[in-house]
DNA sequence: TGCGACGCTAAGCAAGCGCTTAGTAGCGAG
DNA sequence: CTCGCTACTAAGCGCTTGCTTAGCGTCGCA
């Protein structure tokens, strides 16, 4: 939306993704985002016209920031198992280094307001999209073992999004060995030939 | 908790799952439940003391349901390829079936009241335990290629527990063949040398 | 020096929230 | 017939909610 936020303006979008991420959408008052940001409540919206506005311009942000990610993930590799593998490695890369983000964008789309929920989906489609061609491509060329091409993106994407759910950076394990280890997995998922 | 819960309280109980699984527990409201129940808002108070505490009592018998038919799975079958088929093609089946309930599950733990959270995380632990022991067995005689244990029981257990977010009842997909597929996802990622 | 624009706060409004209170209809037991 | 219990409702209490209003200090610019 805004191309240069203000650091006024980041310090809310910061205080508001923490504060839904962590107690979601309804259960996080203009207050609690305020009080985060060092702010009084009037001055939320000084910068942002209602509390669902915040929401969308943390999600379309987060959105494009992982369409952007996954295309150049794709664009940097030549065949499809290593276009995958690039893929899924950025995609949970950034569940986990940012996973209060994504778990706003994943698991707060019920918050939306209908118009902001379709540009959502539309973006969510175009990510969807990109894994399922990468597979499709593979799966085309017998470099894949992937009958069933729509089922096996769901399956994938399932294990990369759940990340943002389970992930606890207090735990051990680092996020780029998470990446490794789910890009190894949607090798097997996928059933490439050199997927060990 | 409650044994044999009465028709009102079916009802309730139903009203509240619903509820908190399209709009999120924050975002319910008694009323809402109450009048899904056909009842008036005082009358949620009759059968539970709080609306945490039905959100409590949805949480516990889902867990405990899974945990049952995982066990049950587990004790059916001989090896841990078979036992790994059967309790995956279970556990997603119940995340298609019954997916309301399983976003409640899944998804609303941070609204738990801190003493109910440790109870759930408890049969959550079981829970992965479970698939993890399968897992480590298979690993052990080397009837799985799998040489991360841990991270390959995230991954696995990640790919069922997102079902629950992406199903779609209006979707073609017929809950048998996403748990036929998510079985044979879960064999290719533990290794299993019949997985295909 | 004057002045409007901007970023912010103190105070507060109407609506909605979880939950309580007081009371009632219906029913089985004595 | 009456008693006491259970399941329920109408009304509402105190508080919190998202958001607004009125006003204040501080800039850049004439």
């Amino acid at each position: 939306m805004d191309p240069s936020p203000s650091a006024a303006q980041r310090r809310l979008l910061d205080a508001a993704r923490d504060a839904f991420g962590a107690k979601g959408f309804h259960g996080t008052t203009t207050r609690d985002i305020a009080a985060a940001a060092g702010m009084s409540p009037a001055a939320v919206y000084v910068h942002h016209r209602t509390k669902e506005s915040l929401l969308f311009a943390i999600s379309l942000g987060g959105h494009e920031a992982s369409l952007r990610a996954l295309r150049e993930a794709a664009a940097a590799a030549d065949t499809p198992t290593e276009q995958l593998g690039a893929m899924i490695r950025t995609f949970v890369l950034g569940h986990t280094t940012d996973h209060t983000l994504a778990r706003v964008v994943n698991y707060e789309l019920a918050a939306l307001a209908p118009e902001h929920r379709a540009t959502i989906d539309a973006l969510r489609h175009d990510i969807q999209q990109l894994i399922r061609g990468v597979l499709a491509d593979g799966a085309a060329t017998d470099e894949f073992d992937c009958a069933d091409v729509g089922m096996t993106t769901n399956a994938i994407m399932g294990m990369c999004i759940d990340v943002a759910r389970w992930y606890d950076e207090r735990d051990a394990w680092a996020p780029e060995r998470i990446a490794d280890h789910s890009a190894r997995m949607a090798l097997r998922m996928a059933g490439a030939s050199s997927g060990r």
